[in-house]
RNA sequence: UCCCCAGUAGCUCAGCGGUAGAGCGGGCGGCUGUUAACCGCUAGGUCGCAGGUUCGAAUCCUGCCUGGGGAGCCA
């Protein structure tokens, strides 16, 4: 079904199983050829990662336009599909009518017919989407969001959409971006200080960190719940791991532990996994062969084989007796480095971990405290390249033991009284986990940096476009 | 935020104390059912910014800005 009348779409067409008859296509200019008695012209509409071949024959009364082509223009083309006489593509369009939609000047249009770095292309993010790295990546970033909604509902997940503005200022996961109508020049001020009883919302508000708490509260109601939205982390991060606006998926469910939440882990990234490799075949090769030729291979091997379960204990003891010299060292009680990470994931296991169990005082106050007092029952997946994917827990839901934590960890327990107010009635064993859309999408292909598997990046210093 | 590296033509880079170069892209011309087509000619740069050293700075020094790699924080 499409909404565009006459129009088809070059994946349509260069899927068909015969050539013949009349089409029109629409798209924009990826280069052209000219020739004496011919000129050629590769189109591309995004539709898929393959250019269509436009033939337009000097006897062609639009022959003249086709002079003024160049990389970057939009057309119209109607014309027949014909067996193509190149080897390097099965369907040609054989031109009867060509129409310019819009010229593109070559002196001033920054994407040309070679290659480009990355870090240009970030720079003109307006247009970086018509190069076929960014073609790809957004299919493929398409096809896994979509998994993402089809795994769940297949398996009775209810959707929540959690605010994306909260009052909590302390969730536990880092600085927050500050969320106020107030004229910053001149604020409203009581006894010196910032009357933020004059804010908007009457009291200091932040863009979410986590849905996490809101899910839960949905969790205990309609049992298996999940949210896939939009998070901020004002943390002055620069690294080829981190974004200030990101994509979590965060699966929240009742009546499940631990043990339960690794297997919904591993069983998630498995099906989000297999649907880029079926949908997306061609934009997974072309990752295969310009950015990581293990890409596929590393993304099979996690669908066949089961994820290695270890508990931190566990994982500290092989660290330890590695033989392996680490910067950062290796103690019980202390977190693990991304050193330590990769180690594991990658030179000693060889596929995705999920490591359990951590001690109580490097992890959320929210996480189930265990029957040894020490460690609680909080999850890591891990996965060669980009080390922490998932992170989980099973939430605590005993009243006194989560005040015992809050209390430990400095907390405020008013401002929590909605969430302790799940523990007091109908309080149930549960457990969720967060997943960065955007290391995920970056895992499967093999892109080195995230700032190119979004659309549009948000990090220190840049908010364009 | 810390450590390291880099900013020279539209893009990718070379030049690393003596006054600016190549390839690609652009323009013009030629040739060919072409495939990042090919061949010839040509235009195009206050060498990131601000100071300093020097007879002389793209080149050495200092500060700042921007980008990249790594670390921390994490997803």
């Amino acid at each position: 079904m499409q909404y565009s009348g006459q129009r088809t779409r070059v994946k349509d067409i260069l899927d068909r199983e015969t050539a013949g008859g009349e089409v029109m296509v629409q798209g924009w200019v990826k280069t052209r050829r000219s020739s004496g008695a011919v000129s050629f012209i590769q189109i591309s509409d995004g539709s898929t990662l393959r250019d269509l071949q436009i033939v337009v024959e000097q006897s062609s009364p639009d022959y003249a336009l086709v002079e003024t082509l160049n990389t970057g223009c939009s057309v119209s083309v109607v014309g027949e599909l014909l067996e193509s006489q190149g080897r390097n593509q099965k369907y040609e369009i054989n031109a009867t009518k060509l129409e310019v939609l819009g010229q593109a000047d070559p002196e001033e249009y920054p994407l040309q017919k070679k290659r480009h770095t990355l870090e240009f292309l970030r720079e003109i993010a307006h247009l970086r989407p018509r190069t076929n790295t960014f073609g790809a990546m957004a299919r493929v970033r398409n096809t896994m969001a979509y998994a993402i909604h089809s795994f769940f509902q297949e398996r009775g997940f209810q959707y929540i959409q959690t605010p994306m503005i909260t009052a909590s200022d302390a969730e536990g996961a880092g600085s927050m971006f500050r969320v106020t109508t107030l004229d910053l020049q001149d604020p409203p001020r009581r006894e010196g200080l910032v009357d933020t009883a004059e804010d908007f919302f009457g009291q200091p508000t932040f863009l979410t960190v986590s849905g996490q708490l809101e899910a839960e509260i949905f969790a205990l109601a309609m049992t298996d719940v999940y949210t896939f939205g939009p998070t901020f982390r004002a943390e002055n991060s620069n690294t080829s791991r981190h974004l200030a606006e990101f994509w979590m998926v965060e699966p929240e469910v009742a009546f499940c532990d631990l043990d339960g939440l690794a297997e919904l882990a591993e069983d998630f990234l498995k099906y989000v996994f297999s649907s880029a490799l079926d949908k997306c075949p061609e934009d997974m090769a072309f990752f295969n062969q310009w950015y990581d030729n293990t890409a596929i291979s590393t993304l099979e091997g996690i669908i066949n084989s089961s994820f290695e379960r270890l508990t931190y204990t566990e994982a500290i003891k092989l660290l330890e007796s590695s033989g392996e010299t680490f910067e950062f060292p290796v103690s019980w009680g202390l977190d693990l480095q991304s050193e330590h990470e990769r180690y594991i994931t990658e030179k000693r296991i060889g596929r995705p971990v999920v490591v359990t169990d951590y001690p109580r005082d490097i992890k959320a106050f929210y996480m189930r405290m265990n029957d040894d007092g020490e460690t609680v029952r909080a999850m890591d997946v891990l996965v060669p390249r980009i080390g922490e994917i998932i992170g989980g827990s099973q939430r605590e839901e005993r009243e006194d033991v989560l005040l015992d934590r809050m209390r430990q960890s400095g907390l405020d327990a008013e401002n929590y009284w909605w969430y302790l107010d799940l523990r007091r009635y109908g309080t149930v064993p549960h457990a969720g986990f967060g997943l960065g859309f955007e290391r995920t999408v970056q895992f499967a292909t093999g892109m080195q940096n995230i700032r190119d598997v979004i659309p549009f990046p948000r990090t220190p210093k840049n908010a364009e476009f």
